[in-house]
DNA sequence: ACCGCCGGGTGCC
DNA sequence: ACCGCCGGGTGCC
């Protein structure tokens, strides 16, 4: 909504530094999916007419939709009510709807049903209104309501909504409310954190342990925790089961969430979710690429000849987010890969094929074209959705896109099925087509928000829903009381850097003048407004203890600091955003795309301060015109606003030298030669990663690494997929005279990257959030590696980073606890945004 | 009777 | 709808 205008255009530039998860950014979506923190105003009685003329039948109890039908020729006022299936019942009568109609429009309040009785009536029939929304909107809604004569009832707890499989509690005469329930309780943290946790811990399942041979030619390779997926995921496809909550009564069937009824028998869900936090399902498709350890080879093959198998000679689409060409097609199968701007576009020819490859990018992007992607024009056997998550915002182009192709079998791979929340899983649920979720009312109303204010029964719906769907393997998990996978030990070492005498003057110079702009915001009260500019003092900090050369243009770098916010020119307003755009440019490597999830090409700011792909978002503005939104903020875009990175200064130097300038080492430089030099002295063989989210200071360090001999190979987000690939294959070799070191950003690459041929990583600088580095140091603690891993970090002394680290460990602290809680209100968020500035910068 | 009352026609929005 | 509402027919006691 345009009310949180000015909010966004601060916060959203740490959302594209990808700084939010560290730096407790809040929430701030608008209204509309804001539907978590809504209260119940309280209910009211109405009445559905109409009901002999439409088809939609309903049971007493049961839930119903209200939905707002402003085209209506007799009454712009008109609120259509729909059972759950969809089908009109009826309309509410009219005097009512004319109170409903501005609260709905206006989004003030969600209003929902329940026909308590008296849903076999010929004419007309009463609904039990539920009045949902944000605390500060209750006065203008019982004042809308108010104006036309109607008065809430304090709100009772609906007693279908309340818990499991409840029944109205019929009196003998008049209308049937329960009696109000005893308030629901609030799951402490602890509770919450463990209940899920065994939400996906349920290997006692006689279906989840029973092993299967797979193909003759790989069967004697899997593993046993590879037996059992394979045996579930071929149950899950044949299974003749109810969808969870539906329930064979005499001659119908019947869903006991919303008390739906209908005679035909609902879809069986055929496919799943694998969920799996080390990629050991993921890696089935990506190690095909990475094939140069033998167990992931065969892995991979087991998961293309159980396609093949399994289904016969039929087409799969991949929905494949880390985007390979190089494919062994050993199998005697066709493989069309669905990219490029050479794509055929006849939906015949990908129907000829047994697997088409594709990325959710291009999925997105097809699906907007005229005439219809050809994607979406093939019924598909079986899509797999590798990297599930990525579908979590239910707004975004690609999610759309995903939930609209056809195709019976749907099955995720996803290593965190719920990132943050419940609200998370909406998309997967609604991609596997379970009724009646498909809808997110019902899901909301059924499950999300009973979870979330921990109405007792809720965990347990979200339990059973995800127990039947979904296969968990976690590092710990066990099979027949042993790990399914015995990985070698972790170990993190700090290692402190002291900066020389040089180093800690100019560090000092630039953190004094940082530190007193940022006591100017603090005395006046405007650390939030300049939130950007702070971190753009934080990000030359971090350079600064990397090498000096990472922070081009120290003297006159704050000069910007001083420019107002407001009252910009045109050309003022285009300078700050190429100002923030090279900012996020530069701050750490490989910056995402929010659209298309890959590196930007050709990056353009929008007005609210978001960075995308050019590509990309002509594609959202051009497809959702005329009011298109951005798809981080939802604010309002135009292509006229977009401003473009002008090219005359070259920001991504990736090779470093630049030009004659010639090459000085640095304190964090030099420990790390320290330690690569004694590592070839003492085990020569040994293979090592050097992560840095500065491109610029992986290309720094290739001079040392080159002036010592080391043998050295390169993967950030920047390069073509054909020298990533080469980069990976060319590391992961055993062969003498392979390289040993490899400069690796960050963020490259995705879960399925796969570089187990390191056993010591040293990182450079400690990113803002501690997951991203989990994440990376899993790129090589995982399914192949043979040795214990040795992770160093380096930690200049006495600087932001020591304080980096002290924040990094309150966030893992909580983020071990937290889950699916109640959000914390905008105040706390912007309380623990500004201790947490001044404990980065020693205010 | 510019009323009341009766009884038939009729029926969402 | 075994209702409400509408509008035409009708009209002392």
């Amino acid at each position: 909504g345009e009310r949180n205008y000015s909010c966004f255009s601060s916060s959203d530039f740490y959302s594209s530094l990808g700084l939010e998860d560290f730096l407790s950014v809040g929430d701030i979506s608008g209204t509309e999916e804001d539907t978590d923190s809504a209260i119940l105003y309280g209910t009211l009685r109405g009445s559905v007419v109409g009901l002999r003329y439409y088809t939609g039948i309903v049971n007493n109890n049961e839930m119903v939709a209200l939905q707002r039908d402003p085209n209506n020729p007799y009454d712009k006022n008109a609120v259509r009510v729909n059972n759950v299936n969809g089908d009109q019942v009826g309309h509410i009568k009219k005097e009512l709807a004319a109170a409903l109609a501005g609260i709905m429009d206006s989004k003030l309040a969600v209003v929902e049903g329940v026909v308590p009785y008296g849903a076999k009536n010929v004419f007309t029939m009463p609904v039990q209104m539920s009045f949902w929304g944000r605390e500060e909107n209750r006065e203008a809604v019982l004042d809308q309501l108010k104006r036309h004569g109607f008065k809430l009832s304090p709100p009772l707890k609906v007693g279908s909504e309340s818990r499991f499989g409840s029944k109205w509690i019929s009196g003998r005469a008049g209308p049937s409310y329960s009696a109000p329930v005893h308030a629901a309780v609030q799951l402490t943290t602890e509770q919450l954190k463990s209940e899920f946790d065994k939400l996906f811990e349920d290997l006692k399942e006689d279906d989840k342990t029973c092993e299967m041979e797979g193909a003759e030619t790989v069967g004697t390779l899997l593993l046993p925790h590879q037996k059992q997926a394979l045996a579930w995921m071929v149950s899950r496809e044949n299974s003749n089961d109810l969808p969870p909550f539906w329930e064979e009564r005499s001659d119908f069937y019947y869903n006991i969430l919303t008390n739906f009824a209908e005679k035909k028998r609902p879809e069986n869900i055929r496919g799943g979710i694998l969920a799996d936090d080390m990629g050991l399902v993921i890696i089935l498709i990506q190690s095909l690429n990475f094939c140069l350890c033998r167990m992931c080879v065969h892995v991979s093959y087991w998961f293309i000849i159980w396609f093949i198998l399994i289904c016969g000679k039929y087409y799969t689409l991949f929905c494949y987010d880390q985007f390979e060409q190089h494919i062994h097609q050993d199998f005697n199968v066709n493989i069309y890969v669905y990219y490029g701007s050479d794509r055929s576009k006849d939906p015949s020819v990908l129907s000829e094929q047994d697997i088409v490859l594709t990325t959710y990018n291009i999925l997105a992007t097809d699906y907007g074209i005229r005439g219809g992607s050809p994607l979406h024009k093939v019924k598909w056997l079986r899509i797999v959705l590798d990297e599930g998550h990525t579908i979590r915002n239910p707004n975004a182009q690609q999610t759309k896109a995903v939930l609209n192709l056809e195709g019976q079998r749907r099955w995720v791979l996803t290593g965190t099925p719920i990132q943050n929340s419940v609200k998370d899983l909406w998309s997967l649920i609604s991609f596997l087509k379970m009724k009646p979720f498909t809808d997110r009312e019902w899901w909301h109303r059924t499950i999300q928000r009973p979870v979330t204010t921990g109405t007792p029964g809720g965990l347990g719906r979200l339990q059973s829903l995800i127990r039947s769907i979904t296969l968990r393997r976690t590092k710990t998990s066990k099979v027949k009381g042993k790990p399914v996978l015995e990985l070698p030990e972790r170990k993190v070492l700090i290692q402190h850097v002291t900066l020389t005498e040089e180093e800690r003057q100019v560090y000092q110079s630039v953190k004094e003048e940082g530190k007193a702009a940022i006591s100017r915001f603090f005395s006046e009260g405007t650390v939030l407004a300049h939130y950007a500019d702070i971190l753009g003092v934080l990000l030359r900090l971090r350079q600064l203890c990397c090498h000096p050369h990472l922070c081009v243009n120290t003297s006159s770098s704050f000069s910007y600091l001083s420019v107002s916010a407001d009252n910009k020119t045109p050309e003022e307003l285009r300078e700050t955003l190429v100002k923030k755009m090279k900012l996020v440019l530069s701050s750490g490597s490989d910056e995402e795309c929010a659209v298309c999830l890959e590196s930007l090409t050709v990056p353009v700011i929008t007005r609210c301060a978001h960075v995308f792909c050019k590509p990309c978002i002509f594609e959202v503005i051009r497809s959702e015109q005329p009011n298109a939104k951005c798809p981080l903020c939802r604010n309002k875009l135009r292509v006229e606003h977009l401003v473009e990175c002008p090219p005359e200064e070259e920001i991504d130097s990736s090779n470093g030298k630049k030009s004659d300038q010639e090459w000085i080492s640095s304190s964090k430089v030099n420990a790390l030669m320290h330690a690569l030099i004694e590592l070839r002295r003492d085990s020569p063989n040994a293979k090592c990663l050097v992560v840095s989210q500065f491109t610029t200071f992986l290309s720094l360090i290739e001079n040392p690494l080159k002036e010592s001999g080391f043998a050295f190979t390169r993967l950030d987000g920047s390069m073509a997929q054909k020298k990533r690939v080469e980069a990976i294959q060319c590391f992961q070799s055993s062969q003498a005279g392979s390289p040993t070191v490899m400069l690796l950003s960050l963020k490259a690459g995705g879960v399925g990257l796969n570089l187990t041929a390191a056993s010591r990583v040293f990182l450079m600088d400690p990113a803002w959030n501690p997951a991203a580095e989990d994440q990376c140091f899993d790129r090589c603690h995982r399914l192949g590696q043979k040795h214990d891993v040795v992770i160093t970090k380096f930690i200049v002394k006495d600087s932001v980073e020591e304080n980096m680290m002290k924040i990094q460990n309150k966030k893992r602290k909580l983020a071990a606890g937290a889950f699916a809680t109640k959000k914390p209100s905008a105040s706390e968020v912007n309380q623990t945004k500004i201790n947490e500035i001044k404990a980065l910068i020693d205010l």
